[in-house]
DNA sequence: ATGGGTCAG
DNA sequence: CTTTCTGACCCAT
């Protein structure tokens, strides 16, 4: 065995990840918002959870409530919108078809993240590092990017280095730069900025006097195991400069599917929550015959507001199918079940199922007396297919299907048109 | 096995 | 007036 020699080039990771995702999505396809302060805002309209640079500039938080932005909006020029997941997917697509051309070993992490297998000289690295983040900001308009290390876990520190440091221009190589820089920021930072490492964690290796992610990563990786878990060795490991993280090849099959939200307005009888959770049982079945899935499964959760201590209540219910089915009239009498814990006059914020024990729809076709009439009419395929050309809410099994949408239905106010996937959204534009 | 806790984005 | 929603995995029981 010979030690590798200080010339010998290791694989390197790229991880790229478009910046402030959702506002820059936005951005692409209104370019009038280039330059103005933009938030996107979560579901029902409740908080900023993305910020353009110039809105952070403004000092608006992440987590700040929509309603305590609304009254400066217009004094600020800020624009608010509501998510836009269809056009947030669409970008996303985009934007790892043209990274897989720059490497044939590409990790989808995220929906705005990859990790690119990479390797040549550390000059080579940063121009490839350079060019596809031109590439995806001029054929898809966004702004992304570049860490590149030996491992996973430095290569996000690396990509938020290059974020944070304008001297980067977008692409940091941490091999590439003095080890002097390198040990100041990671002195600097909190292990609260490493992959990994959340509240929870951060207390308990602060209570070690591990503050940085110098400290951490000069910890005993035995001692952090042992005290912790194979989980945070192996962060401290990555730190250290060995790969204990893998590549990962795509998922294919899911282990569960949830289906879940909070109400603009919350749910206070049983005769509501039937209708919520009809609208889930056939949301469910539309997605596992997507993937051509069955469930053995059900959970039916429901849950009254963490902000009201008063009244809480989270009754859940876990249901055996009797047999593995994706048929949305099973699915949606298997999560009625939960109704009888529901409380009359409680108000619920938020109510879901979960389908789990997936698995592939056998072709072998099932004994006639077990076979459900329904799937045979493939009223599952029905649905979404009716959902999909008419919008939600359109069609749907007892109470599901009501026009103009009950009260507890997301509110989404300031939604952006789906331009890239909707005909009759695309942007009209106007020839003088 | 499974339910609770933790983390990520 | 809020703290996304969805998914994975570790760990204790």
């Amino acid at each position: 065995m010979s030690k590798p020699s200080p010339m010998r080039r290791m694989p390197q990771i790229a991880h790229v990840d478009v910046n402030c995702f959702y506002a820059s999505a936005e951005r692409a396809f209104d370019p009038s918002l280039e330059g103005r302060p933009v938030v996107v805002l979560s579901n029902n309209d409740g908080c900023a959870v993305t910020r353009s640079p110039e809105a952070k500039a403004l000092g608006i938080g992440l987590g700040e409530p929509w309603f305590k932005l609304a009254p400066r909006a217009k004094e600020w020029g800020l624009v608010a919108l509501s998510s836009n997941y269809e056009l947030y997917g669409d970008i996303s697509a985009r934007v790892m078809e043209l990274l897989g051309r720059y490497s044939a070993w590409l990790e989808v992490y995220s929906i705005d993240e990859a990790f690119l297998g990479v390797k040549g000289a550390p000059e080579d690295l940063l121009i490839l590092g350079q060019t596809m983040k031109a590439a995806v900001r001029r054929n898809v308009g966004v702004p992304v990017c570049v860490g590149i290390a030996g491992t996973k876990t430095l290569a996000k520190l690396a990509n938020k280095w290059a974020k944070h440091n304008p001297a980067f221009d977008g692409v940091c190589h941490w091999d590439s730069v003095p080890a002097g820089d390198r040990e100041a920021l990671m002195g600097r930072l909190s292990v609260i900025e490493i992959w990994g490492v959340a509240t929870r964690l951060t207390k308990r290796l602060n209570a070690l006097g591990l503050r940085s992610i110098l400290d951490l990563s000069r910890a005993d990786p035995v001692m952090i195991r042992d005290r912790f878990s194979v989980v945070v060795m192996r962060t401290v490991l990555e730190l250290q400069g060995t790969p204990c993280i893998p590549m990962e090849e795509e998922r294919i099959g899911r282990d569960q599917l949830i289906f879940s939200r909070s109400f603009a307005t919350p749910i206070t009888t049983a005769a509501g929550m039937r209708q919520v959770l009809s609208v889930y049982g056939q949301q469910a079945s539309a997605r596992l015959a997507k993937h051509g899935l069955q469930a053995k499964v059900l959970t039916a959760f429901a849950g009254t507001s963490h902000f009201n201590p008063n009244d809480t209540s989270y009754p859940s219910v876990c249901v055996p199918l009797p047999m593995p089915t994706a048929d949305p009239v099973l699915l949606t009498r298997a999560a009625h079940a939960l109704l009888p814990h529901i409380q009359e006059g409680i108000k619920y914020a938020r109510a879901g199922i979960m389908v789990t024990d997936l698995r592939p729809t056998g072709n072998q076709a099932p004994l006639a007396l077990f076979q459900n009439p329904h799937e045979e009419r493939h009223i599952g395929t029905l649905l979404e297919d009716v959902t999909r050309r008419y919008g939600r809410g359109s069609i749907g099994l007892g109470h599901a299907g009501i026009r103009g949408g009950p009260d507890w239905t997301m509110k989404r106010d300031m939604l952006s048109p789906r331009y890239t996937t909707h005909w009759d959204e695309l942007p009209l534009v106007k020839a003088a």
